[in-house]
DNA sequence: AATGAATGAGCTTTCATTCAT
DNA sequence: CATGAATGAAAGCTCATTCAT
């Protein structure tokens, strides 16, 4: 009954539902049925269905993108310490909070409409990270916007395989194996530099 | 007027609206409106909407994992050899057939129902290739999947950075960097094994 | 705006078109205007055309089979006074009923899907009863479920000719002689019998 | 190949199909199939699908009545005997091709558009024969063509019940039952005449 | 005559949104 | 604040009919 728990209660089945059957795919029904709510009390809380879509991305997508942030900040260490924390934190959201991890991946892909890339996103953190490492001779010359995304795709693929089950285990367990690989990645020799 | 020019328009349009817009956001209508046909011919060749889908999706995916393991055969040398010719196929085939490129990721993502994926998959060929390296070799004991996934991931996602603006450039210039960055990551000491 | 108000209109309407122009031939939009309300509407009350008509048919039929049964039972005398109760009781129906009697008449010969033929259905009703006139030797010994069958036809066939116009008056003036036919109907001799 | 066996093909394949799905039910698309033809060419014999019906109906209707007719002119005797002779081929026809049987049954209750019952329809028939049989003083005065439609009704009802399952058995078993009861359905006693 | 691809109006059904209670 | 019946635009799809070959 109060208003704050209703609201509560529909985000929490709007993140399952998205996750489980898809944005477009998810009716108000199926959202008004999950939380336990009438369909106009959606309305109540959210302009339309894209705002509840927009608000539930951003809210957690900003979270998300200030705990990476801050986790890179606290870090104390080179680039190979603060990668391993931050790929840590996410092997560990992942493993903790499946539903909300698929969300952020779900909705990295869909055509979010009005939704603009977060100053906060993981390759934004990523790029400045790299960035910083190249300044300070850590790792050799190299285009950091390539080199993040490359980072991105070596932490966010297995995440997808281990959904789609191509991949079977843990993602804390690849933790480690992640943060070798990347740091590994970061260093690889630059031959065709000279070439280009 | 040939019942295949019809087909073969039919499959073009709805591959760029289903890019462009989404599978679930582009319409019959606007299928038809941009093939140039009436509705109703839409399921003179398509037994409906989904069939449409899958069958553009299930052909180029087939066609493209074949390519790739075709590639993959007929390079002579080594694991980075053969990761060097696909990964420059992969970009190639982005800076070509960008529509179709992106196709193939975003039906990738989509919970596409009643699609298994095919024995062909980047991922399982790019696993059979880490596979015989290790057996052979030439790259350190790891999980085959885990590795495969991390280079699609390094393939993949500079591609979607591209398509987000994220990143700039051509995929075929960075072709070099991203299979030198693969190289490295199959390489990467793996002294948490020796932890776990 | 009551729901229900909503439903009784909408059954209504569906009764009088499904009798005027056929149940195919009705289309929910035509439904929706007689019943003065928005075609989504129709699926708050029933998950579809079908849905609708095979709710208006079993309601009808089996309150019909019961009024039929009751009158039987509650009629004191042998097979011929509750005979022409029964015959009464239709014909009145379809004088002060039109729509309803034409609809049950309608969906009998309809090959309805999905619907069994009810266990209080007239045939049924008529064949209990002349069931058991046999069995005390109120009529002579013969196939009850045929006898049940022609009385029927007896009754219905002169509401169908009223209703096509090969006959004319009210259901209710020919009562009389429905019933005392379905009378001598039900003794005629049975000299066939011993032949067969 | 010769035209006039495609439009033989055609015709019995839609009597067929009429009957197993109704008229309605049935499109142009089931027709070819079945007819091996294909959907163009039907509109090569028949301006239109109703035509085709139309045409189906009038023709089997025409000859129907027409054999009815013959067969009460050239049977000796008083009306006994006709009735026994037609209502013997209404049920040889029923158990010979059944298939047109239920066509001309089913066509009759359908809202068939722009068909006029014909002249030589079987309640038209009946009641001649009843008419003269009253005028000659073979049966009592009476409403010819209510008496005509409780005999059709007890024919006809029979026959539908053989194809809905509630009866079992062949018509040409119950003819001799059918005729009798007939027989005697039209020598009712008529006191209700006295006091109407 | 026959074909069969193409048509497009019209069907049933869905669903985000509104609003009187 | 919450409800849930009602809405109606728009979706996917069907099918009798046409017409170039």
């Amino acid at each position: 009954m109060p208003a704050d728990a209703t609201r509560r209660r529909l985000r929490t089945a709007a993140l399952e539902l998205f996750v489980e059957q898809g944005v477009v795919e998810t009716t108000t029904r199926d959202l008004a049925k999950k939380a336990g709510i009438a369909e106009g009390t959606i309305y109540r809380h959210f302009e339309s269905k894209d705002d509840l879509v927009r608000d539930l991305f951003c809210d957690h997508y900003v979270r998300f993108g200030a705990d990476l942030n801050r986790i890179q900040a606290e870090t104390a260490g080179g680039i190979d310490a603060k990668l391993r924390a931050m790929i840590d934190f996410m092997c560990r959201l992942y493993d903790e909070e499946p539903t909300l991890y698929r969300f952020l991946l779900l909705v990295q892909h869909a055509a979010l409409p009005n939704i603009r890339t977060a100053p906060t996103s993981p390759a934004v953190i990523f790029r400045g990270l790299i960035s910083r490492a190249i300044e300070q001779g850590e790792i050799p010359e190299q285009n950091p916007a390539l080199a993040a995304s490359m980072v991105l795709g070596a932490i966010i693929q297995p995440a997808l395989s281990l959904i789609y089950g191509s991949l079977t285990g843990t993602m804390s367990n690849f933790a480690p194996a992640i943060a070798s690989a990347c740091s590994a990645l970061l260093r690889a020799p630059r031959q065709h530099l000279r070439a280009a």
